[in-house]
DNA sequence: CGTTCATCCTGAGAGC
DNA sequence: TGCTCTCAGGATGAAC
């Protein structure tokens, strides 16, 4: 489950149904799942044995769960999903699924929690908690704004060392705008990157990037430093709404690959406006939606609400 | 420093 | 039917 909205989703499901609880015996099939925990699979089982789950927490697309361990040891346990993880809450004895790759049962005896990959790009890892301290206050003046919407999710217990390359999201109250606008105003290269960057800003991905920059109406291709800041500050905030607007109807899933936890899928692929919809009339102005090869994946867009930059490169 | 490229995988669907 | 080919919500590390 790719994307912000959809990472989100899982979140909340961990919160309802794994968080309180106690790790009793967590298993895992092959060595691909836990390859960036060095000490491999057997070491994480042993680590995560005992273990009380104290929150769910997120950033971009990485979730972690706050754990306590019985000598009192706080970890993260850092999960990402890649291309197509699932984390699902099913009976221990339900059927094993053929991509199953973790499954954690719990000291009540409750449902398990069980990690499914089709693709193994997601994983696993345990992580010291750090201090989230990127910003000096200096950095701060001026910036931030009002945040609304933002969910402040408490990020008590600090931030997995392994993900602090990973930006703030704009859901977060530690996403600044401002120094996201900014970043972008400096780069000469195509504003999609930026989108998609996730050290500048995460929890953006494919599908958002290209809804935002439709209705932004700028092509993923121009040059993010030849866009104004406040053109650059209507696209952050479109990827913000359009995020939002996603999570109301529990994320984008074209296919049984994107499921919270109890298997259910997201309704947002109605409302999508470009992504996946090459040939469909752009719903402003009409014109077919067309397909792009751009960093070796597609991007889709109106050519006539989002003309190409100058000359065609 | 920033950017590109290949790579990690499996399965679905298209085209032959 | 069965084969091949392309493509898919992502991140990373090596190579320019």
């Amino acid at each position: 489950m790719p994307e912000l909205p959809e990472v989100e989703v899982v979140r909340r499901g961990l919160e309802d149904h794994v968080v309180g609880r106690r790790i009793e015996e967590a298993a895992f099939i092959g060595a691909r799942v836990t390859r960036r925990h060095r000490p491999g699979p057997v070491d994480l089982a042993d680590q995560l044995r005992g273990n009380a789950v104290h929150g769910a927490q997120r950033r971009g697309k990485y979730l972690w769960l706050e754990l306590e361990a019985p000598d009192g040891h706080r970890q993260g346990l850092v999960i990402h999903l890649g291309m197509s993880g699932q984390l699902l809450v099913e009976a221990a004895g339900a059927p094993r699924q053929s991509h199953l790759h973790a499954t954690f049962d719990f000291s009540d005896g409750g449902p398990q929690l069980r990690f499914v990959d089709q693709r193994t790009f997601g994983g696993m890892a345990l992580a010291e908690l750090v201090p989230d301290g990127c910003l000096d206050d200096e950095a701060r003046v001026g910036g931030g704004g009002k945040d609304p919407h933002r969910s402040d999710l408490p990020h008590s217990w600090g931030i997995p060392e392994s993900i602090t390359h990973i930006a703030p999201d704009p859901l977060e109250a530690a996403f600044h705008q401002d120094e996201v606008i900014a970043r972008l105003k400096a780069r000469h290269t195509a504003v999609k990157r930026g989108l998609l960057d996730q050290r500048l800003v995460s929890g953006i991905g494919n599908i958002y990037a290209d809804e935002a920059l439709w209705r932004a109406r700028v092509h993923g291709e121009r040059d993010a430093a030849s866009l104004s800041k406040p053109a650059l500050g209507r696209l952050v905030e479109h990827a913000t709404a359009v995020m939002l607007e996603a999570l109301g109807q529990g994320g984008t899933s074209f296919d049984a690959l994107y499921v919270n936890v109890n298997g259910a899928s997201g309704f947002f692929d109605r409302s999508l406006d470009v992504y996946g919809r090459e040939g469909f009339p752009c719903g402003r102005c009409g014109t077919p939606i067309r397909r792009e090869a751009f960093m070796n994946r597609s991007s889709y867009s109106c050519p006539r609400c989002q003309p190409r930059p100058r000359p065609a490169p």
